[in-house]
DNA sequence: ACCTGAACACCGTTCAAGT
DNA sequence: ACCTGAACACCGTTCAAGT
């Protein structure tokens, strides 16, 4: 009896559920996850994730959770050395688009709104620590008098909104990831001087 | 039998299958969104749909034309009457986000990034019409020698960008709508005043 | 051309039962 | 506590057949 084997007791069948769940989102986007089909893949019963997931939308704030907490590692990496404010906003935001880019599935169930209010908070939580980073990058400028006065949360909701805006638009192909590059430093640009003449 | 009789020759059952499909969108979000529970509502057979509607992609698709339509109808009659430019990019960001909050689920179909080779080209069309209005504010500022020199597709896109950005906030639930009228007003302020000091 | 009805291969969710 | 297996009520898609 070979099959029962790996059958029972997988060890930690949640955080696997999660890993392959951020597979198939990354390989085949959010249509073709099901939770029986990862059930399958893990040669566990179909069963076997309400364990762990009282149903899908709550994988669903779970991957959004570890999106977060992704972003915010990509953040912190891509800003661990400065430059300039604005070499330091075009890293944030070409950081930002790349995972964008890489993860186009994965960033619109971060974004979706359906998270249940128990997992609100926690997604809150990993929200802020994701955006923590570039937000800093903001009140620093403001310390050495580079940037304009005001609440940083303000200005840096403008930021934020502007380059989410320019990731929508390349993961929904109304920009190309060859057009990005140079569109994110003509935001950042744009951001930096302002409209008015 | 009284059953036979509004079942075949529904009239134009593409446009009543699009109709259904926007309140379904509207009422209940996009999960709740099935081609069988739209023929139902319709009283006609599960399959009749699909002589209209290639697939689910080709439905949303389609929901996604219409969407940029009707968000070109509320910018044109939204800025119908103009003020300074910076009242007018508050107008269009509060109608855009009014749209956001009035049709969450639509604007995602709108910017899901899974639309057909054919359908791309409609829809690109329908989003440029879409915010034409908008762009032209930024050529006539130009004009006028309000707005700073430069390409208006440039600078627009960063506009745009910002706007979207934060109706994706909105619409996440990480921005309440009462947050909204406060954050546009604070996001054009400082798209119009710039980062640098 | 437009629609029906049956068929197929999937889903998510629930729940008694096993270990 | 964790998982199985059967059951239920759905799906999208296809396709011969009808009008």
């Amino acid at each position: 009896m070979t099959e029962t084997m790996t059958r029972y007791h997988h060890g930690d069948l949640r955080a696997a559920v999660l890993r392959r769940a951020e597979e198939v989102l990354r390989e085949s986007g959010t249509d073709a996850l099901s939770l029986r089909g990862i059930a399958r893949d893990l040669g566990v019963s179909h069963a076997a994730p309400s364990a762990h997931f009282r149903d899908k939308n709550a994988l669903f704030d779970a991957l959004a959770v570890a999106g977060f907490r992704r972003l915010g590692e990509v953040m912190d990496a891509a800003l661990a050395t400065r430059g300039s404010l604005t070499d330091d906003l075009v890293t944030f935001a070409s950081a930002y688009l790349e995972f964008a880019t890489d993860n186009p599935a994965l960033l619109s169930v971060m974004f979706a709104r359906k998270h249940s209010e128990t997992s609100g908070a926690e997604i809150a939580e990993a929200v802020a620590a994701a955006f923590a980073h570039p937000t800093a990058l903001l009140t620093e400028g403001q310390a050495r008098g580079e940037v304009v006065d005001g609440d940083p949360e303000v200005i840096g909701v403008t930021v934020l909104a502007a380059i989410q805006g320019l990731a929508t638009f390349v993961g929904s192909g109304f920009v190309t990831p060859e057009q990005s590059q140079r569109m994110l430093e003509d935001v950042v640009a744009t951001l930096m001087r302002g409209l008015a003449r």
